[in-house]
DNA sequence: CGGACTGGTTTTATAATGCAACCACACAAG
DNA sequence: CTTGTGTGGTTGCATTATAAAACCAGTCCG
């Protein structure tokens, strides 16, 4: 079998995350449905991918429970493309790739958005890694051990 | 051109870093970096990889600033692969991927291990997103604006 | 009813990936 | 110095994934 490697049975939770949102486009799907994207078409269009991939994309995100399908919105015959809790559960990384690009990309004059509180319209702060009582980590001050 | 799809001229940031790191391998050739491996032939035998991939893997993360090569720590002819700032600031990518499995997989009880901080060996903490006056924020409570 | 839009499937071509074989250099033992 | 093993790749070939385009049935809009 000469096929493209899963890390399904994998321990280690990166490596199963990433089996599950790892490919080229299914996080951008993801952005795009964040950002309020539910029709097959808008995702389509506002992606530039070809529909045969994006079809695979989106059964993949349904099948594993991060996204699901409603009636459309609009009440047409269609169907929408909704995030479900596990997949809201994704901001996260969304937000980590987001800043890690605002804070090294080499053309930061090319980023064209900011993500900011809807409320203040001031930007989010960095995510910040804490310990249990709340102090700030590095990665050297972390550790792996068994479950 | 029918080739893989380059997102480097996007203006989303997001879409920035996964062309630099959403491949398949890139990231858990990373997380393996944090974890200590440095060298070639550690890293092929802790991800299983064929090595004409690591090869071009390890060329690319090096050409974009994320690894860099050095002489071996053990004083031997060979080089190794180390983090770079930029490298290392990927570190709340891996734990909000990280989190999200401990989260939301389906079979947690697969997943063998646990981020702790060294010095309490106790779990972090969830990674999450504020405002700037320090309020947690939901994903709705958010908006994108032009830089 | 006619035409355009929606949400795909199919077909075909190219690029990426995986595997195995090969190879030059480093290094250690004898 | 010679033989054997480890390192860090490269090359060739087979298979898979991705892309582009054509096609198609059902839907909606006037």
């Amino acid at each position: 079998m000469v096929k493209r490697t899963s890390l399904e049975g994998d321990g280690c939770p990166i490596a199963r995350s990433l089996d599950a949102i790892g490919d080229w486009w299914s996080l951008l799907i993801i952005r795009d449905a964040f950002f309020g994207v539910r029709r097959f078409s808008a995702f389509q269009r506002s992606l530039g991918l070809a529909k045969n991939i994006l079809t695979v994309r989106l059964r993949s995100l349904v099948d594993r429970g991060i996204l699901t399908t409603e009636p459309a919105a609009d009440g047409s015959a269609y169907r929408d493309y909704v995030l479900t809790a596990k997949g809201r559960g994704l901001f996260p990384i969304l937000v980590a790739l987001r800043q890690w690009s605002e804070e090294f990309d080499e053309h930061p004059e090319e980023i064209a958005t900011m993500l900011v509180d809807r409320s203040h319209h001031q930007p989010v702060r960095k995510l910040l890694l804490c310990a249990n009582d709340g102090t700030p980590l590095r990665p050297e001050d972390t550790t792996l051990v068994p479950r």
